[in-house]
DNA sequence: AGCACGCCGACT
DNA sequence: GTCGGCGTGCTC
């Protein structure tokens, strides 16, 4: 017998199997790690399949060394997974079928942790017998006492009782009433869990109608979902029961939330709900951790998943379910190769397994909505909040006035005076600002220059703290503020524009004797620095928090009764299609944050540009208007989802260098629509420019942007484009992108 | 990815 | 003369 390999090394050139012999009475399957040797050294690799013929020559064959587990480390479904992956995104297997296992896992580094084990080995008919015989030893009999039960105890537990049982275990040992023994031992994140603290809460009318619509495809094993819940409209509680009725059919579930939101009370929360069943993936787990979650998964110990991004590839066998909440975020997309989308490979993995999907936001995201529409998948509603509580009050603020009649701080007198009412009635306050610092750029008055990053083509920004540095927020470059321009010589240097810590401080000053707290990524920094902070908020610590957008997200604070957003238009204006759909998703979410307690709450949102269809449509919280909207415009505009974008970016620290290549690139791809006229056809446009961010850490950059048509020849143009990236130029970085995250 | 094989410059 | 540069090519 013969079985195709794929060797763990990430290179065109061995991107294919390998055959080798399986030696007799070794059993191998597809999915099964083996060694194998490989030239002159030996590889690990991944069985992809077994056969009894080999067309290659036998003298050229070699044999599997070992297996690395006993079973298959990669479930077949993943097996075909990865392979799938590996061809739309062109690139090899072994990259692929690495995102399936935990990286602890390769290269022999796994590590078994064990621990002594001991239990009783008479039964309790025994016991006094037991007793009666260590009579002349107390610590031996509170040792036999606290075995009673029967069940086996780790002799850490009893170390937490007595010092040094371990000589007085083995005596016993030796009299024959114990034995002891080494356990894998599989260390559980977070310690046991408590389930009792689980709690089943009524289901509304509207939550058990939501249940009622997916409860027969999880039967079914066919269907996907997309839940439009506004905030606050209990869908947890139906992701909930769907993973119990899941659990019920005997089938497993993987339950996928952004990153930011695996906080250490969610996780306790979920555990508390699904106890020793469940496995949480999540980036703030020890290498080992992780692997042990992962072994438990793979088990079958743990059939409930939650977990970031990466967690839909967690080895569940018999999937029933996969749940992406807060499916809008832009997290779902893996910013390394191989860039996935973690939406799609959902799908795709549910498709596979007949497993329901279910995609859940306030805010879906234009291209799931679209889909929705289209029937790729069914639309569920939870248009209200649980316990018929009001959305909150949305004002918007028009800044230009406030300006034109004297106000130059940076609240407006609506937002001051619900932040004063908000003080008195005890209440907490949220205020987003999309931009940390205290300045956003330093600029002369006599010329107009503007202070920028050596390494980057952005303006430095202004941070209180550490003598008042002027800091870059894309490479972390700091330096001095210029006393004189070094343009013009001028001395009237000015700084403009406000950023986080300008409104904390501008709090204190307004609202003398107020308690603020800031979070960004400056005050994030730390371990857990996230949520020492929103701890601290939580206990009441302080009367506002002022934050970026990290503090829109799915926080549930019941005393905040008044979220200020200070300046709604900035993300609007950048030059990106998405823009203004995530400008919607942002206000919509911070507003969603507001009265989740007894009161109604109040948002305040400041705007230049008060007119605006999106800062309407999010004031007015009508999805449904800004996707009809935003649909249009994109259609008009030819935009994603009735395109596909894409682009090809060339670095280097040589700025020369990288404008030939990219014109070297243009031109390939011109004599390629002159080869396949197809192509030009699917091709709209194809663009040769510097990106808005032309300089990015010392390298210089442009791009070729293009839009392309939906058709069949869209994925070989994709193809081609791809295959351009891949070839290694010395001093150049290529890198291509299907559907970029960003555009800049 | 590694690592050997192979063909041209400056060193004990 | 050799040691060693890294270009090219192969791994079941």
């Amino acid at each position: 017998m013969y079985a195709n390999v794929i060797v763990d090394i990430v290179h065109e050139n061995v991107a294919h199997t390998f055959t080798y012999r399986i030696p007799d009475q070794m059993h191998v399957e597809r999915g099964q790690r083996v060694s194998v040797p490989f030239g002159y050294q030996q590889k690990e690799g991944v069985v992809l399949t077994v056969t009894d013929s080999a067309d290659i020559p036998s003298e050229r064959m070699k044999s599997i060394t070992s297996v690395l587990e006993d079973y298959p480390a990669i479930l077949p479904h993943l097996v075909d997974l990865a392979m799938e992956m590996a061809e739309q995104n062109h690139c090899p297997l072994a990259e692929t079928i690495r995102l399936m296992m935990p990286s602890e896992m390769r290269g022999g580094r796994v590590r078994i942790k064990t621990q002594q084990v001991v239990r009783l080995k008479v039964g309790p008919e025994r016991f006094e017998e037991a007793l009666e015989h260590e009579k002349r030893s107390s610590r031996r009999r509170m040792i036999l006492c606290f075995l009673q039960d029967g069940e086996k105890h780790a002799v850490a537990e009893l170390k937490e009782e007595m010092n040094n049982p371990l000589p007085d275990i083995r005596k016993l040992q030796e009299n024959g009433w114990v034995t002891l023994t080494e356990e894998e031992y599989l260390r559980q994140p977070g310690g046991p869990v408590h389930a009792d603290r689980a709690y089943e809460p009524e289901l509304t009318e509207l939550q058990r109608e939501t249940l009622q619509e997916i409860l027969p495809s999880l039967a079914k094993g066919v269907g996907s979902f997309l839940l439009h819940g506004v905030t606050g409209s209990g869908k947890t509680e139906v992701f909930i029961r769907l993973v119990h009725e899941t659990l019920k059919a005997g089938l497993g579930a993987i339950i996928l939330v952004p990153e930011i939101a695996l906080t250490p009370q969610m996780v306790d929360w979920f555990r508390a709900r699904f106890g020793e069943g469940s496995a949480v993936l999540h980036s703030r787990l020890s290498v080992g951790e992780r692997f042990d979650e992962w072994r438990r998964i793979r088990r079958g110990d743990a059939r409930v998943v939650i977990g970031a991004r990466s967690a839909v590839f967690a080895p569940v066998e018999h999937l029933g379910l996969i749940v992406i909440d807060e499916e809008h975020e832009a997290t779902y997309v893996s910013d390394r190769h191989p860039r996935y989308d973690a939406r799609e490979v959902a799908a795709s993995r549910c498709r596979r397994e007949g497993a329901t999907l279910l995609l859940a936001s306030a805010t879906p995201s234009v291209t799931s909505f679209y889909k929705a529409k289209k029937g790729e998948y069914r639309l569920l509603d939870m248009p209200e909040r649980i316990g018929g509580r009001p959305l909150p009050e949305v004002t918007v603020v028009d800044m230009r006035r406030e300006l034109n009649e004297g106000n130059r701080s940076v609240f407006s007198r609506q937002l001051a005076q619900a932040l004063l009412d908000c003080r008195q009635k005890g209440r907490q306050a949220m205020l987003l600002m999309n931009h940390r610092g205290y300045h956003s750029f330093v600029s002369c008055r006599s010329c107009g220059h503007v202070v920028k990053c050596p390494n980057c083509d952005v303006a430095l920004t202004y941070h209180l703290g550490k003598g008042g540095q002027l800091h870059c927020h894309y490479c972390g470059h700091a330096e001095n503020p210029p006393e004189k321009c070094p343009e013009c010589g001028s001395t009237r240097i000015r700084y403009f524009g406000a950023g986080t810590q300008q409104v904390e401080e501008a709090l204190y000053q307004q609202f003398p004797g107020i308690r603020v707290l800031r979070m960004d990524t400056d005050t994030t920094s730390g371990k857990d620095g996230h949520a020492k902070i929103l701890e601290a908020f939580r206990s009441g610590e302080a009367d506002v928090l002022v934050g970026t957008q990290m503090i829109a997200k799915g926080l549930d604070f019941p005393s905040v009764t008044v979220v200020g957003v200070i300046a709604a238009d900035m993300t609007l204006n950048l030059p990106d299609y998405r823009a203004r759909e995530r400008t919607f998703q942002l206000l919509t979410q911070v507003a969603g944050r507001a009265g989740r307690g007894r009161e109604k709450g109040l948002v305040i949102v400041q705007s230049y540009k008060p007119e605006d269809a999106v800062i309407c449509a999010a004031a007015r919280q009508d999805y449904r208007g800004f996707f009809e909207e935003e649909l249009e415009r994109r259609r008009v505009a030819l935009y994603p989802p009735f395109t596909v974008m894409a682009r090809l970016l060339v670095e280097s620290p040589d700025a020369g260098a990288a404008k030939r290549h990219v014109e070297v690139l243009y031109n390939r791809c011109e004599q390629l629509f002159q080869e396949y006229p197809a192509f030009r056809e699917v091709c709209l446009l194809m663009h040769m420019e510097q990106p808005p961010l032309s300089m990015l850490r010392g390298k210089s950059r442009y791009q070729l942007l293009f839009k392309l048509h939906v058709k069949p020849e869209t994925e070989r143009i994709a193809a081609a484009l791809s295959d351009m990236s891949r070839e290694e130029i010395p001093g150049l970085d290529i890198y291509f992108e299907y559907n970029p995250t960003t555009m800049m």
